[in-house]
DNA sequence: CTGTTAGCGCCTTCAA
DNA sequence: TTGAAGGCGCTAACAG
């Protein structure tokens, strides 16, 4: 055996009396016919020596890593089961999942991370919706590697094949013409401008809902990045006067949650005087008190998707279910942007 | 996929007009001495070509991946954090983070990912507790592997060179106590057998805080995994007859929020009747009503440890602020398990 | 069916 | 200071 302590595919080859070529094989491409004396032996030998395969050496022979690179702006919620779901989906087609958090929707690190992918020679990306520039985004990657985008809008076909998108549009107006069906006679979206495009996402559905009554509603677009949560609070109740209920509908059930703290905190009722719509369902959601109307995240499906696309263009053969998945999909494709759909889970807090 | 466009460093050193040689050395900053003149030849070849290192290539070569494992049960809350938080601390040492997560505690597929992060040939291990049992760890990992536990208990050190662990079972103590200084006449754990270790610490902090006053009070250990959450509270009620009020130390944040839930529900007045200590300190524990009492979880000391422990085993050079968090803590080693104060954040759940 | 051999892209002595 | 050459462990033609 080597010097050194981990066994190669020589000593295999060595231990079972066969070439290297032929233990590569067994190992690896057993469409070429093989005696099966010899795969019985090599097979042996490795459990003997407790062989394990090199996967640096196999992928710079293979002239791919079989890895592909995760962005995401942090770990918690919907981005940590994002990331854990996608990391399953593509090891089912033998790929292996680098996940990279960019600190809030930091540029310079997703720049940093997207230079370091690329340095390991990821075979794909995927990434939310980057705070970084197109430009700088269309110079790194270039041509060279297939990127997936999940909720992001308004990306050019150059640098981005396709992007999975949440509809957050559609859910916001449905979010307001539920605020208004119970009776809300003034809405207010609470924000948060860093959000990006999934914030602006959310205004253009927002202001969607209100369409006809967009007049006798009063209705506000606030930053709650900007005002704070008590100013959010108090810039809400300022704008409706006494106008009752109010309906709020906010960037994340985080934001929900916190609202609905303050008004515990003041005595104001929930959903009496104001009603609340978050957005994610996360687990609290449905244990707070009063419980937090959300929209649930398909993430299933999106990563579903999003591996599909990603492994349709690197070239891998889809198997019956994912091309069927393609199929349904492909024709809700807008440009090379898709939409999937949010259902509403109504709860306590808008009034049920 | 045109990979073949991607240049090397023998395209760097033609268009420098040096040998690959030098190339190496100036991308590595090696101490070799160089000509001025020669660096900025390879500087400038290397922006005009828009060369990038190939990682496999080199890591190959190197005969290290500078790539280290993570297996966590989910991506969730305080599992989530820790990966993002490690993920930057072991970056500064200049080595990669894989991320897995063993979909819960689920032995087999704890084996897939150890197996997988072998092959890949990283320098170092960090897990959590392992669901598996210490012989297949024993086998897999064998001496070759660096490997740091986090919050596992009972691990040879034959395996497990360092376990650096949250002191769950003083904090339970603390809890305990809070509860009877509280003038709780009833207190029950509502734990989660399938938590192992750390479940088991819980338990045994549990008992020692009742320490002198365990005859004279109502105390019970409950599985909330296996009663239910509903099952859990009918049997605290039970088993604490008409004693007021019930303290319930929860297995974590997520139990007594949902505990809470039920009490709302029921019309069951927290902290009046039943008080609540849950464990994590999530999000949601301060936002929600009433806020709930916890631990802390000192999630970024935990990571500078376990990255400063592995560094040192790899044989890593530690700079001054790691070697000295290194003196610092090495008092604190009993056998090669470390433990990390929690502290306790009071709120209204527990009655203040 | 099995073996030979030329790479994959980079690092690292050792000479020059 | 720089360059030539021999690996690192494995894959994939191409012979045999």
């Amino acid at each position: 055996m080597n010097k050194s302590k981990q066994p190669t595919i020589i000593d295999v080859a060595s231990e079972a009396g066969v070439s290297i070529a032929t233990v590569s094989n067994v190992i690896n491409r057993r469409k070429v016919p093989m005696a099966p004396e010899t795969i019985r032996k090599v097979e042996e030998a490795v459990v003997r020596l407790g062989y394990r395969r090199n996967v640096m050496a196999t992928n710079l022979s293979r002239r791919r890593s079989y890895e592909l690179g995760l962005i995401i702006p942090h770990f918690g919620g919907y981005y940590g089961r994002f990331a854990e779901n996608l990391e399953q989906k593509v090891h089912h087609f033998g790929y292996h999942l680098s996940i990279f958090s960019a600190a809030g929707m930091d540029p310079e690190i997703e720049q940093r991370h997207l230079e370091h992918l690329l340095q390991r020679r990821v075979d794909g990306l995927v990434s939310h919706g980057l705070a970084m520039s197109m430009h700088s985004t269309q110079q790194l990657v270039g041509e060279g590697t297939p990127l997936v985008i999940f909720n992001g809008w308004g990306w050019p076909n150059e640098i981005v094949k396709m992007a999975v998108n949440l509809d957050f549009a559609k859910a916001s107006s449905e979010a307001v013409q539920h605020f208004l069906e119970n009776g809300c006679r003034s809405v207010i979206y609470a924000g948060r401008s860093k959000g990006m495009g999934a914030n602006e996402q959310r205004i253009q559905g927002f202001m969607t809902g209100l369409s006809d009554r967009i007049e006798s509603t009063v209705h506000a677009l606030l930053d709650a990045g900007e005002l704070g949560i008590e100013g959010t609070l108090d810039e809400a109740l300022r704008l409706s006067g006494d106008l009752r209920p109010i309906g709020i509908y906010t960037f994340n059930d985080a934001l929900a949650l916190e609202l609905l703290a303050l008004c515990h905190e003041r005595g104001i009722s929930v959903p009496g005087e104001i009603q609340l719509i978050g957005m994610d369902n996360e687990f609290f959601s449905k244990s707070s008190y009063p419980s937090i109307t959300s929209f649930e995240m398909p993430v299933d499906l999106q990563t579903s998707l999003v591996a599909a696309f990603l492994m349709r263009q690197i070239g891998e053969e889809l198997d019956e279910e994912n091309t069927q998945l393609l199929e349904e999909y492909l024709p809700r494709v807008t440009g090379h942007e898709l939409f999937i759909d949010l259902e509403m889970i109504v709860r306590k807090s808008s009034g049920k």
